[in-house]
Parts: structure tokens; C-alpha cells; sequence
RNA sequence: GCCGGAGUGGCGGAAUGGUAGACGCGCACGACUCAAAAUCGUGUAUCGAAAGGUGUGGAGGUUCGAGUCCUCUCUCCGGCACCA
């Protein structure tokens, strides 16, 4: 028999913290604020994993360790449940996605409150129910006002067997997920949001975060920022020119042809003019790269491909001589100005076209300090420029920005971002809130009409021509109205009829804003009390996972900068602090997935072991921020811990000396939970609890200060010990402990004595033992008789506290 | 190809340039037990009988002293990928 039933320990505890409200924040409180922030889980048939575990009680543990600490701590949770499974469950099964969403959120709850996370209920947010949406709507009506949302062409993938538009993640090696054909490009309108308008900014003000350094690193490469020049060519014996974006303007004289990516303009209106003599030849090069789908047209070591355009020539700007133009699908037509000058000898892909089709090569950079150059290389770094006429000798750096300047170009920043689709072909997502007239003639819906709530369907699949469900449901998308006099729709029986918009919403929009929901959750009147607003922003801590580096909190950052400019929060930044842990890998270090058939299911672990081991398990498992296998064997260790811990109560005693071991451990705990090093905290526990059993007894306040630095990690049999020691309030509101510098010192110090570096003896010594002393002591030692006897040293290390090494 | 991260016992992993392997798992032996489990105790990098060597992916280097710093290199994991 265990000597602790965690199961009646931690059903009463998490009985008791609900009815008393123990982890309730009370934004108006004057104390310090402490914003914690978890990703808010899709709440899937699956249940909860172990990874979000391992996320929440990472964070779950700081907070707590805040709220003993003084600060007022906001620490909620939400369910982000718009998403495809529930809505291709409901194509399968015709449940209502609302129906599936409700019951997983209700097994989640569940699940949650097991664990023993100090959330605030009270608080709980879901993107699905109409009053958040509402705000959501609102967001989009709000940047449709400034102009950062706009309808476009763009192609979406499209499967000819199931007759719809797929989600890039409903696309496996380019074929449809459910049914295998391979998916195809079909050009639709689709709504767009403006994010590379904040590109710069996005980049920029990350220098003002204290993300962790690799978060950071991967969303610049993401946001891809780069500065270069714009240069203008002009094809020869006409009006017409075209732009190529470079980021290595000193290489002008060096580009000896020139690139259009096959869907830009320019060539379009050539072949209207007859003015390529090959129009044959261009047009169908254009049709097969078009129908091309992006994986193949950027397939690694594919060899380059493309067509000259004949009968036309570009002028270099610089030396005004004629270079050839190609098409070719190796220039995007999305990135830069979708056109290039093709300098080989200083670009690896140039230089291969160039090889492959015969251009002429012209070297005009060299190294510096390098004489040779006789035998060309291909050399893409900086140097001096040469073969350049007035530039030669310039360095390249300088020379961009001169021959930029001489050629009237412009130096200019570009970035990778895309602008983000906005639009989904779905039912279960968020109505995109505008409307047409008859003309087709499109109107916002007013705001005060928020929110345009999802109608009841009879059918979730898509339609055949590739629009929302929704389109189905007639009286749903014809609705009478009329338009104020901003042009802002109202709904009105007297009206005309307008069209709805049947679109829905990314599964991202409603993340991308749901921490300030948090704030004033329950707010009718706008998506938050602005004074609470400006008091909780932005979040101090926000701990989450990898993969969504370069989406959801790209997105969420875009978002919240653009309510920033509208003035609705205090900074032009979510997040002060982003962190990562690592995922949890089934036993063996492979990923854990049902077809595998090893997952770990967080229940059977807290009915077995208890919550309070689950989370110290997956805290002790390994370094937070890195992977690691899951180790069902290794489980037990924990548990046994927990088991000790509370044998050790019968040692508690009334002693007032407290023993050194606890402060050692209040300063190193402490320090490890701030830096997220749970691992080492843990072992710092052991070892004290190893410390605390060796005693005869334990002194009473000691026990109390354990039982508090445990009490982030294992909240329940430290609320329960609390408890038996006469706690009257929880645990969890006590103050953390302080530790007493001067028991941090030992009086007695180990010398360690080395000899030529190897360890060859040691002593104990007192601490104040003088460097006279201490060398004499490490005299006596045999390893030093053995190892250097008569021996004259030739230099003597000593390091106070530490060693003595002897050099012979 | 580019950008990150990581290579340490049988395993997960510890180590401000100063005793490598903390802590935990596992294993071995012992105690308790009729017995087993649980629990507790002791031990546990490796070669060697011992003395003593050798050891942090590999090769060099700096240093009195290197897992840690520097140069080169190999392997694995993650991200991006014709971004001009």
C-alpha cells in the first residue's frame, strides 16, 4: 500500500480550490500584474496530450510561483475550436460541429482541472461561441476600414475527384489527403490580409522582446528582409521597361541577360504585340509552368529550365549594352519585382542557366587580395569591383548603393511575407461579415449588426464549384437591408436584398487576438475595458510550441500592432517573452501517433500515479525547451518521491535551527523555475528530501519552506501536507520562501589536489584556512608524496575554496 | 544548399574554465518476508588481479587545468528552401 491516496487527495483539492475561487484574478487588484499565457488548445476528439502537459505546467509552475511571490497573476484558458476535423466529422457522421466541439471542450475541461492547473476559470474563452466571434468580426471590419483586407486572385488547391478547394494541410505530397487524386491550382477571389504592410515592423521590433533567441532567429528568416535596388531596364527600340529587384546592385556590369518570371505582365502584353518572334514556343513554356504546382516548380536540384524571348532585348542601364531576356520559372513571379538581371558569374543559379543556354559570363568582382584571376571562380561574397568602368576598385558594399544611384534606381527593403489568405471554403469557421448588392457591389455589415452569426446546414460539404456550404443555405446568404450613409449594412425587412458573403474565417483569426479577450472575457460592449486593457498588455510570458513560430504568432503579433495604431492597446507588441518546450516522444524516441499505438494518455497516469507525479514526471523528463522520449519505467521515480515526501511529515519537529540544505535549495529552486530549468529544480528537491531523511528530524519551518517550493510542481500533496500542518489557507497563497545568505555557506571546504592537472588527493579543510595552510595540508596528502615527493614545483595553482594543483 | 539545435554510462540527463557522470531510471547484492511485491540499505563509466591507465562524436589548438574556449571535421534532429 501506497502511504498517500492521491486519488482522495486530489479530487478534494479540486473540489475545494473551485469552490473557493483559490486561482481567480482580480484585474482591478493594485498588486504587481503577471500576465501567463498557454497556447489554448484545439479541442480534439483525442483528449489532451502530454505535450500540452508538459506546456502548461511549465507555465503553471511560474505562475505560481508569482503568485507567492506577490504579484496578481492572469492566468486563463480558452478553446480554440473552429477547425477542419469537427467539421469533416460532421460531413461524416452529420453531427453539428457545435455538438462535437461542446462534448471534446467538456472531456478537456475535465482533463484540465485533473492536472490541477491554477487557471481561472471563470475566464474561459471559446472562438466558436458568437460573443467572442462577434469581436473577432470586428477586428476584420476594422482592418477592412484601413484598407489591410482586399479581395484577390489567387490560386487555391483544388481536388477535381471531390470537386473542392483543399487546405494546404488537407495537401499530402501534393495530392488530396482524403481521396488521393492529385490536387490542382484553380484561381479564386479570396480575401487577403495586408501583413506585409507590417512586414518591416514585424522584423524590426523583435530587437524589443525577450523571445528566446531561436524563436527569433526563425521568424526573421520567415519574414526574409532584405535591402537591395530597384533598377530599371528598357527594352530596346521601345517604350516598354521592366524592373528587376537586386540585392547586389555593385554587380550591374556584370549582367549579361535578364529574367522575367513566366507569369509577369510584361510578357503578356509583348505576345499581344507581336513582338516575340517565338510566341509558339513562350506561350506554351508559360502554360506548362503555370500548371505546375509549387512543389514542383521549387524541387531541390531541379535543373533549370526556361526561354528566350526572341526578337526583343533589355539595355543594361549601366554600360548600355544589349543583354538577351528570358522567361524562366526559376524567377518568382511573388517575390521582388518578378523579374532579375541575371549576373552568372556572381549567382550560383545564373551561373547555371548561363551555362545551360550559352550566355556570355563576365566576372566584375574579385576578391580582396586575391590576384588571380586568370582562372575564373565562381565568387558570390563582397570585393572589389573590376571590368566596372569608373566603379572599378570600389568595394562592393559602397558600390551598391553608387551604381544604384548612377542608374537612377531606388534602394529599397523587401521581404519574403506573403500577404496571408484570408478566406476558407468552410462552414465551421467565422462568417466573414460584409455583403453584396445585386450588382455585386460589396458592404461591410455595421458593427452594431455584429455578430453575423453561423446558420443552422443540412449539409457540410463543400459545393461542387468550389464555395462555402453556406452558399446552400439560401435565407441565410439573401438578407434584406439597407445601407447607412457610410455604407454600412444594415439588416432591415423593408430593404433591398442583398447577397451574404459565404466565406468563412482562417482557424487563425481567432487566435490571433484571444489572450486580450482574457482580460475582460465577458465585455458586451467592445473586446475588452480599454483601462483593463492598457493595464494587462501585453503579456509578460507566453510559452507555447515551435510550429507555430511562423504563423500563429506571426499572425497574432500583425494583429495586435495593427490594434496598436488604432490605439486599443499600450504597446506595439503582444508578447515581452515567448518561450518553447520541446515535444514529448513516445518511448524510444519516436513521435507518438495513434498508428503507432504509442501515446501516452495523461489520464491513466494521474489515476495511477496522480496529477501531482504526472507534472513533476514531465518537469523532470529532460531539459524543458528539448525533446524527449517519454520513459514509462522512469515514472515511478517521481511517484516515489511523492510518497516520501509525505512519510517525511512524521519527522517534522519543532527545532529552530534551520539547516543549511533548505536555503541551498530555496536559492537554486528559485533560480531554476525563472530560467524554466525544472529538470535541475527537481533534483535540487530530491536532494534535499535525500538531505531531509538522513536527519533525525526536520525542523518545522524547514518542512514548510520544501513544502512551498514543491507546492508550483506537485499542487496537490503539497496543499494537503499544508493542510495537516495546521495551514489554514492554501499553500498556494503563501508567500515563496527566502533563503539566509549566511546558511549557504559551508564552514568546511573539500581541497582538491592536483598534479599536473590530475586529481591526485583531497582534504577537508575549514573555510577560512589560509593559502600558507592549505598548501602545507595538501603537503601531508600521499597523492602529493607519491607524485611529487622531492620534487621542487615549478608553479603552484591555488584557487581559494577550490584546488591546488601542483606543476612539476 | 542555407539557418537553428544537439552529440557525455545500459537509459533520461547534471556540471560559473577547476573532483566528469549530480538527480532519477535500470541493474546487482543485502535487510524485511514462508514467499513474492512494495519498502529500506549498499554498490554501479570503462580497461586492469592490482598498481595504474583510459574516458564527454572525431582531429588539432589555447591553458597550470577543457565536456565547457578557438580552428577544422563527422553524425543526428528541427526549420526554410531557385527569395535574386
Amino acid at each position: 500500500m501506497n502511504p498517500y491516496d492521491h486519488i482522495k487527495t486530489e479530487n478534494y483539492w479540486q473540489k475545494k480550490w473551485e469552490e473557493d475561487f483559490t486561482y481567480r484574478t482580480d484585474t482591478h487588484s493594485s498588486k504587481p500584474t503577471f500576465f501567463g499565457l498557454i497556447e489554448f488548445p484545439y479541442p480534439s476528439g483525442a483528449g489532451l496530450h502530454v505535450g500540452h502537459v508538459r506546456s502548461y505546467t511549465g507555465m503553471d509552475v511560474i505562475v505560481r510561483k508569482r503568485r507567492m511571490e506577490g504579484f496578481e497573476t492572469l492566468f486563463p484558458i480558452g478553446w480554440d475550436a473552429f477547425g477542419l476535423p469537427a467539421e469533416n466529422y460532421a460531413i461524416k457522421t452529420g453531427i453539428h460541429p457545435s455538438i462535437t466541439t461542446r462534448e471534446n471542450i467538456n472531456t478537456f475541461r475535465e482533463q484540465l482541472k485533473a492536472c490541477g492547473f491554477s487557471f481561472d476559470w471563470d475566464r474561459e474563452v471559446d472562438t466558436t461561441d458568437p460573443q467572442y466571434y462577434k469581436w473577432t468580426q470586428w477586428i476584420f471590419l476594422k482592418l477592412y476600414e484601413n484598407g489591410l483586407s482586399y479581395k484577390k486572385e489567387m490560386p487555391v488547391n483544388w481536388c477535381p475527384k471531390d470537386k473542392c478547394v483543399l487546405a494546404n494541410e488537407e495537401v499530402v505530397d501534393g495530392k488530396c489527403e482524403r481521396c488521393g487524386a492529385p490536387a490542382e491550382k484553380r484561381n479564386k477571389e479570396q480575401w487577403m490580409l495586408a501583413i506585409t504592410k507590417y512586414a518591416e515592423r514585424l522584423d524590426k521590433d523583435l530587437d524589443d522582446t525577450t523571445f528566446l533567441e531561436r524563436i527569433k532567429i526563425q521568424q526573421r528568416n520567415w519574414i526574409g528582409m532584405s535591402s537591395g535596388s530597384e533598377i530599371d531596364f528598357k527594352i530596346n527600340n521601345t517604350d516598354l521597361s521592366f524592373t528587376v529587384y537586386t540585392t547586389r546592385a555593385d554587380t550591374l556590369f556584370g549582367c549579361t541577360y535578364c529574367v522575367l518570371a513566366p507569369e509577369h505582365n510584361l510578357v503578356k502584353q509583348l505576345l499581344a504585340n507581336g513582338q516575340i518572334k517565338n510566341k509558339e514556343e513562350v506561350e506554351k513554356y508559360i502554360a506548362e509552368a503555370i500548371q505546375k504546382i509549387d512543389m514542383d516548380r521549387s524541387a531541390e536540384g531541379k535543373e533549370k529550365t526556361g526561354v528566350l524571348l526572341e526578337g526583343i532585348t533589355a539595355i543594361n542601364p549601366a554600360n548600355k549594352k544589349e543583354v538577351p531576356i528570358f522567361i524562366a520559372d526559376y524567377v518568382l513571379a511573388t517575390y521582388g519585382t518578378g523579374a532579375i538581371m541575371a549576373v552568372p558569374a556572381h549567382d550560383a543559379r545564373d551561373y547555371e542557366f548561363a551555362k545551360k543556354y550559352g550566355v556570355e559570363i563576365k566576372q566584375v568582382i574579385k576578391e580582396i587580395d586575391k590576384v588571380d584571376t586568370e582562372n575564373f571562380e565562381l565568387y558570390c561574397d563582397d570585393g572589389i569591383l573590376i571590368n566596372s568602368e569608373s566603379f572599378d576598385g570600389q568595394k562592393s558594399e559602397e558600390a551598391r548603393t553608387k551604381i544604384t544611384e548612377a542608374v537612377n534606381g531606388k534602394l529599397v527593403k523587401k521581404s519574403k511575407l506573403r500577404d496571408w489568405v484570408f478566406a476558407r471554403q468552410r462552414y465551421w469557421g467565422e462568417p466573414i461579415p460584409l455583403v453584396y448588392d445585386k450588382e455585386g457591389k460589396m458592404y461591410p455589415v455595421a458593427m452594431s449588426e455584429l455578430p453575423v452569426t453561423l446558420p443552422q446546414v443540412e449539409k457540410y460539404e463543400p459545393t461542387d464549384n468550389g464555395e462555402s456550404p453556406l452558399s446552400h443555405v439560401t435565407d441565410w446568404v439573401s438578407v434584406k437591408g439597407k445601407l447607412d450613409v457610410a455604407g454600412y449594412f444594415h439588416t432591415d425587412e423593408t430593404g433591398e436584398e442583398f447577397r451574404r458573403e459565404t466565406d468563412t474565417m482562417p482557424q487563425w483569426a481567432g487566435s490571433s487576438w484571444y489572450f486580450m479577450r482574457y482580460i475582460d472575457p465577458r465585455n458586451d460592449t467592445s473586446l475588452g475595458e480599454k483601462e483593463m486593457l492598457m493595464k494587462w498588455l501585453p503579456v509578460t510570458w507566453y510559452n507555447g510550441g515551435m510550429e507555430h513560430t511562423t504563423l500563429h504568432l506571426l499572425y497574432s503579433r500583425f494583429w495586435y500592432k495593427f490594434l496598436f495604431d488604432i490605439g486599443l492597446t499600450p504597446t506595439s507588441e503582444p508578447y515581452m517573452k515567448r518561450t518553447s518546450q520541446g515535444m514529448i516522444l513516445g518511448n524510444g524516441g519516436v513521435k507518438m501517433s495513434k498508428s503507432i499505438g504509442n501515446v501516452i494518455n495523461p489520464d491513466v497516469i494521474v489515476k495511477k500515479f496522480g496529477a501531482d507525479t504526472l507534472r513533476m514526471y514531465e518537469m523532470f523528463i529532460g531539459p524543458f525547451d528539448q525533446a524527449v522520449a517519454w520513459d514509462d519505467k522512469s515514472v515511478i521515480g517521481i511517484r516515489r518521491f511523492v510518497d516520501r515526501l509525505y512519510t517525511l511529515k512524521n519527522k517534522v519537529s519543532e527545532s529552530e535551527n534551520s539547516l543549511s540544505i533548505i536555503h541551498k535549495t530555496i536559492k537554486k529552486v528559485g533560480e531554476d523555475i525563472d530560467t524554466m530549468a525544472f529538470n535541475t529544480a527537481i533534483s535540487t528537491l530530491m536532494i534535499c528530501l535525500n538531505e531531509f531523511e538522513k536527519e533525525k528530524s526536520v525542523p518545522l519551518n524547514d518542512f514548510k519552506a520544501f513544502l512551498k517550493l514543491i507546492a508550483p510542481f506537485a499542487p496537490f500533496i503539497t496543499e494537503e501536507l499544508w493542510k495537516e500542518l495546521g495551514g489554514i489557507s492554501s499553500i498556494h497563497k503563501e508567500s515563496w520562501p527566502e533563503f539566509n545568505e549566511s546558511k549557504l555557506i559551508d564552514n568546511n571546504v573539500t581541497y582538491v589536489l592536483q598534479v599536473n592537472g590530475k586529481l591526485r588527493g583531497e582534504v577537508t579543510l575549514s573555510r577560512d584556512t589560509s593559502k600558507e595552510d592549505v598548501l602545507s595540508a595538501v603537503k601531508s596528502l600521499d597523492g602529493y608524496l607519491k607524485y611529487v615527493g622531492e620534487l621542487v614545483p615549478k608553479q603552484q595553482i591555488f584557487i581559494p575554496g577550490k584546488l591546488v594543483n601542483i606543476v612539476i
